[in-house]
RNA sequence: GGGCGAAUAGCUCAGCGGUUCAGAGCGCCUGCCUUACACGCAGGAUGUCGGGGGUUCGAAUCCCUCUUCGCCCA
């Protein structure tokens, strides 16, 4: 019976919540994570998925070593993205947010945001993550609105926030401006117009070169560089803007290539950053000639009529018609544009007024803990990332021309035009006692998820939760906020928490791809919903699948067509493991001796290699997950799941299971098995836990959840027993594959024979006996080295040799074939190690225990090679 | 323009100086419903580890360089 996850995931979940085994245990060291909030409009993409499996991997297996283990969830306010949603519904009821007005914009989005906004947070219990949800925070939340403000009205009072009056990056579809970070790059392929600026003096022209001809309107100058000899002769002169139809100067500015275009650059300071500084440098004008929207503005005056109104890319082409034989050349031209990274519209620099925060003194104490390793950044290749983001850190333009967000605590008086931040809405001016109005604009949505770790723990109060949970210890997140978020939580936190960082390890994981690397996203429809997944193949499937198939900080390739072929790693294990249990669970009675009660001296080669076997997957396991190697500790657990416990322990004891008096093999079944549930628990949470609660000796109320961790024994390690065991295995590898090769049918029982090389290999084949009879299908096996008769040969690496019965069916000549083509094998490689050991500079140069090691390896093959030569001299092979 | 990363079996990826190291999963081929599992069992095939150069006793693994792809920053 395949395994159905559907009616097991649901309870078990129920069962921990009841449990309250969520919550962090009292009386233990904390292990902190807090969540990235996810927007509170968001549904949940398998993007959340990975991010969050991957969390809960690592506090399933804190919480299962001691650890209180403190996972704090929440959403944030999203205030672009909110925005949005809220306006495309407005949208469909024929409305704008102005028809509404600010305030009952924001009541409808409250109500709005309050009906779904515990979506996601629904979507995350159905894949399993175990958040402490007693404490869910969102950034909207009373008290997180508190310490929002709280910050500001600091940041402001140690002058770190300030006014700026610069070019910006304005979406002009949001409507509002957006950071450095918000307006990301996208390479596209433009034009570069060459355009005539006719001279006032009337003695010819000068031609700039531009990708955007829409911006001439708002020019106030052409520059050159004064190291170009070609601008020498004109500049100081004046020229005439076409289609505008106003006259600006030729200036000298150092910051202009001379290798772009024709050397000489038309100027816009409103509408381009660069061309801001120039002009700042040069104290031209700065008309703005767009309106907010992206349109030519109809009240400037630059705005000739035909292009009032018209959209800034319609104008461009309008433009560029009017221009007649002014435009002397269009050439193709690649470059890259920002876009707005909510909508994708492409930003327009803007000259405006926004709030900035100072950053650099911000900055310097993270990077002096940085350099102290307070935290450490994994995989740490995005060192170098950070430093150079952090090292030459811009100011953060924190305004958003919105609506839905916290609004600047920012007071102006209007008689006596007194400005402050204030932590309480002020009825009158402090100074003058006149009328007060505070700031329209709205903050980043940053600027309250960057207090995230400390914020939500109670701050500014001095609570017990932040005394406790503050510092955290790892944050898991996607490189794509590194900068967004990750770098400015480090800097709130150095700023506000004593100079002490919000968390110990950063760890960067990849992202999630269709199979031609695109990024999942809605828009190219690649996506795959998570609970699309969970319906067909369970919550287990799909995180098994995710963790198990990305290593540290690699992106993840998932084929969005193909559900099945994609998912079946997952599908297939949880089926696996569930039919181990069936078989497991059906052989174990209802009390087990405990493993530490069981007498080794009467334990089977077989037991002491599965209870060897246990112990390196225990050490491995752990110490893969302590380093943030997920899939290898999910792989490890894969590998002695099926490739160890299954297909070898389970089938050696089953003839001593059928005996019903085997106390030591379900003690051993019972114990391998336990733990290999309680190491996949982090991955794989359900069927675990399913699984777990019907082992013998289970209480009602025992919950694999917060079960221990298990710890190796080292009394079980065995080394001899790994060695000698993997010999029985080959010795059955070997039979199987022989009949393989001639076509035995399945069925008919072989008699063979197995000559065994070192002194007491003998017994331990006969130890064995019964296993490489049943698992080889035999009928007889002997150990005497007698009545080898007509058959198959094998000779191991340690030349013990394997015959099996075959006379009737053997063919000498493929015998023959087979047998010189492994002694040809083995020939090259002797001859490559022969050559190693001869090496004078090897022997001398490579370290002691290679070259040993080299010399037995060479005395093995040659005693295999000894037998196997005589085995084709017996047969009488040419 | 600067920086980072990737290139290994048909696909998705491990391995990142020395054990038969050329691997796993999926797919493929052959044979099996062996009473836990056909989402399975057994047996197989498949790669000049992107090209070229170098370092080393020894290189998928380190260095340089080229090509292709992806990401980040200007």
């Amino acid at each position: 019976m395949a395994y159905d996850p559907r009616p097991v995931e649901r309870a078990i979940y129920t069962r921990w919540l009841d449990a309250g085994v969520f919550q962090p245990r009292p009386d233990r060291e904390p292990y902190v994570i807090v969540i990235p909030p996810p927007n509170v409009t968001d549904i949940l993409h398998v993007g959340h998925a990975l991010n969050n499996t991957i969390q809960d991997v690592m506090i399933r297996f804190e919480r299962m070593r001691g650890r209180a283990a403190e996972w704090l969830p929440g959403t944030d306010h999203a205030g672009i993205a909110t925005q949005n949603v809220m306006e495309k519904r407005l949208a469909a009821e024929g409305k704008t947010r102005f028809d509404l007005g600010r305030e009952e914009f924001v009541k409808r989005t409250w109500d709005y945001v309050r009906k779904t906004g515990s979506t996601i947070i629904e979507q995350l219990k159905i894949i399993g993550c175990s958040c402490d949800w007693n404490r869910q925070r969102f950034t909207f939340d009373p008290e997180y609105v508190a310490a929002v403000r709280e910050v500001f009205v600091r940041l402001w009072e140690q002058g770190l926030i300030y006014r700026g009056h610069r070019v910006i990056h304005w979406c002009p579809h949001c409507l509002t401006a957006l950071s450095d970070e918000e307006a990301e790059h996208h390479e596209a392929d433009g034009n570069l117009y060459y355009i005539q600026y006719p001279l006032v003096d009337g003695t010819g022209y000068i031609t700039v070169a531009t990708t955007r001809p829409e911006t001439m309107l708002g020019d106030t100058a052409v520059a050159v560089n004064p190291e170009d000899s070609r601008g020498r002769p004109y500049i100081g002169k004046q020229v005439t803007v076409p289609i505008a139809n106003v006259q600006i100067p030729v200036i000298a500015d150092e910051s202009v290539e001379k290798d772009f275009g024709t050397g000489f650059v038309k100027v816009t300071p409103a509408h381009d950053a660069n061309d801001f500084e120039i002009g700042r440098r040069h104290k031209l004008d700065m008309p703005l000639v767009m309106t907010e929207d992206g349109r030519m503005d109809p009240n400037s005056p630059r705005v000739p009529e035909p292009l009032k109104g018209l959209d800034r890319f319609e104008a461009r082409k309008k433009i560029v018609k009017l221009l007649g034989p002014l435009l002397v050349k269009t050439e193709p031209h690649h470059h890259s544009v920002r876009r707005c990274y909510r909508c994708d519209t492409v930003v327009e620099p803007r000259l405006s007024d926004q709030w900035f925060v100072k950053m650099k003194p911000l900055a310097e104490p993270v990077m002096r803990g940085y350099e102290k390793t307070e935290f450490t950044i994994v995989p740490d290749r995005w060192r170098a990332t950070f430093e150079n983001w952090m090292d030459n850190i811009r100011d953060w333009n924190i305004s958003r021309q919105l609506w839905w967000g916290h609004r600047v605590p920012v007071f102006t008086c209007t008689k006596c035009k007194h400005q402050w931040a204030d932590r309480v809405d002020p009825t009158a001016c402090p100074k003058c006692g006149g009328a007060v109005v505070q700031d329209p604009d709205v903050l980043d949505t940053w600027f309250s998820s960057w207090l995230w770790p400390f914020a939500t723990f109670g701050w500014p109060q001095d609570t017990p939760d932040l005394r406790r949970f503050y510092p955290g210890h790892t944050l898991v997140t996607a490189p794509e906020i590194l900068f967004f978020w990750v770098a400015r939580m480090l800097m709130s936190g150095y700023h506000f928490m004593g100079n002490r960082t919000p968390f110990r390890t950063v760890y960067l994981h990849g992202t999630v791809r269709d199979t031609k690397h695109r990024k999942m996203s809605k828009s190219l429809g690649n996506g795959i919903d998570p609970l699309d997944v969970v319906k067909l193949y369970g919550a287990d499937a799909l995180r098994w699948t995710l963790i198990a198939g990305s290593s540290l900080g690699a992106d993840v390739i998932l084929d969005p067509n193909d559900l099945e072929t994609t998912f079946a790693p997952g599908r297939n294990f949880a089926n696996k493991l569930w039919n181990i249990g069936q078989f497991v669970l059906g052989q174990l009675p209802k009390t087990v001796p405990a493993i530490a009660a069981v007498d080794r001296r009467t334990l089977t080669l077989a037991d002491r290699w599965i209870l060897s076997r246990a112990q390196a997957m225990i050490r491995e396991t752990t110490s893969s997950l302590e380093q943030f190697r997920l899939d290898e500790a999910a792989k490890r657990c894969y590998e002695f799941a099926w490739n160890e416990l299954a297909d070898w322990y389970v089938e050696a004891v089953k003839p001593r299971l059928s005996t019903g008096a085997a106390p030591e093999a379900t003690a051993i079944l019972a114990y391998a098995f336990d733990a290999i549930l309680r190491l996949l628990h982090p991955v794989v949470p359900f069927i675990t836990e399913e699984l777990w609660q019907k082992l013998p000796g289970r209480q009602a109320d025992d919950l694999l959840a917060v079960a221990p961790w298990p710890a190796a024994r080292t009394e079980f390690d065995d080394p001899v027993a790994d060695r000698e065991f993997s010999r029985v295995k080959t010795a059955i590898e070997q039979i199987r594959s022989i009949r393989a090769e001639y076509r035995v049918a399945p069925k008919t029982r072989l008699r063979a024979t197995i000559v065994a090389r070192g002194n007491d290999r003998p017994a331990m084949f006969d130890g064995e006996r019964e296993t490489i009879v049943r698992l080889a299908q035999l009928e007889s096996l002997a150990l005497d080295g007698g009545s080898q008769g007509v058959g198959a040969h094998a000779v191991f690496g340690d030349g013990s040799e394997v015959i099996v019965a075959l006379e009737g069916t053997i063919d000498v000549q493929q015998e023959c074939r087979r047998l010189s083509d492994e002694l040809g094998r083995l020939d090259q490689q002797l001859t490559t190690l022969a050559a190693r050991l001869t090496n004078e500079s090897f022997v001398a140069r490579a370290p002691q225990d290679v070259v040993a090691r080299e010399r037995e390896k060479e005395k093995a093959w040659r005693d295999q090679r000894t037998v196997l030569a005589g085995k084709l001299k017996s047969l009488g092979c040419s």
